[in-house]
DNA sequence: ACCGGGATGTTCT
DNA sequence: GAACATCCCGGTG
């Protein structure tokens, strides 16, 4: 498991390292392959530009807890919050690769997740592959318990790919999201950027 | 394959 | 009352 100084970074560095780690939560766990940072004051397009409230309270605190959002009515959304205690610095998991708990996976997401890439290729597919929600609204991922982060070991990608953020109307010009490039598990039809764009299917 | 719209309810103005 | 860090389905080509 990573150094809690790993998450006391700019969430715009550590988001690329976030990129050999996996995401664990009981039974199955999953490659982080796409990441968007989000910062503070200075980010248009983050939950904390406007300071902080109730919902993002867990941005504010301490790094290496999540940050776990309700969007669209329905959706859940995980980040791992990155920066100083104080700050507003996190990371958005966009899409794991698959590693274990499979069946686990299949049974959270339904019978519209027919192939294996449908798991996981999105925030909110992922919150709700791993089983995570509100409940786990700062949780600390460098606890015993509960959902956390592991070392991959697999390496640095060989080919990190960049673009600016997904679904956003502000801080649509900033360049902060990260993927592993060809791999399926990455959202698409997204916004290019400096270093290409995701996979075509 | 691609595109447009509906779902659904919390949060903040 | 509007916006929303999304997803899914049904239409068309």
């Amino acid at each position: 498991m990573p150094d809690r100084a790993f998450f006391a970074r700019d969430s715009r560095m550590v988001a690329p390292d976030l990129l050999d780690l996996v995401l664990v939560h009981g039974e199955r766990s999953g490659r982080i392959v796409e990441v968007e940072a989000y910062a503070g004051p200075d980010d248009p397009g983050s939950h904390g530009f406007r300071g902080e409230t109730p919902r993002t309270a867990a941005m504010f605190g301490p790094p290496g807890h999540l940050y776990v959002y309700f969007t669209y009515g329905m959706h859940w959304c995980a980040n791992v919050v990155c920066g100083p205690e104080g700050t507003c610095s996190a990371v958005l998991i966009r899409a794991l690769a698959p590693l274990s708990g499979l069946e686990e996976m299949r049974a959270a997401r339904g019978p519209v997740a027919r192939r294996d890439v449908d798991l996981c290729s999105g925030p909110a597919k992922t919150c709700q592959a791993l089983g995570l929600d509100g409940s786990h609204d700062g949780v600390d991922l460098c606890g015993g318990a509960g959902p956390r982060l592991v070392v991959g070991g697999f390496g640095r990608p060989a080919r990190i790919g960049r673009s600016t953020r997904v679904g956003l109307t502000q801080g649509v010009d900033h360049p902060w999201r990260w993927f592993v490039a060809g791999d399926p598990n990455v959202s698409k039809g997204r916004p290019s950027g400096p270093d290409g764009d995701g996979p075509s299917r």
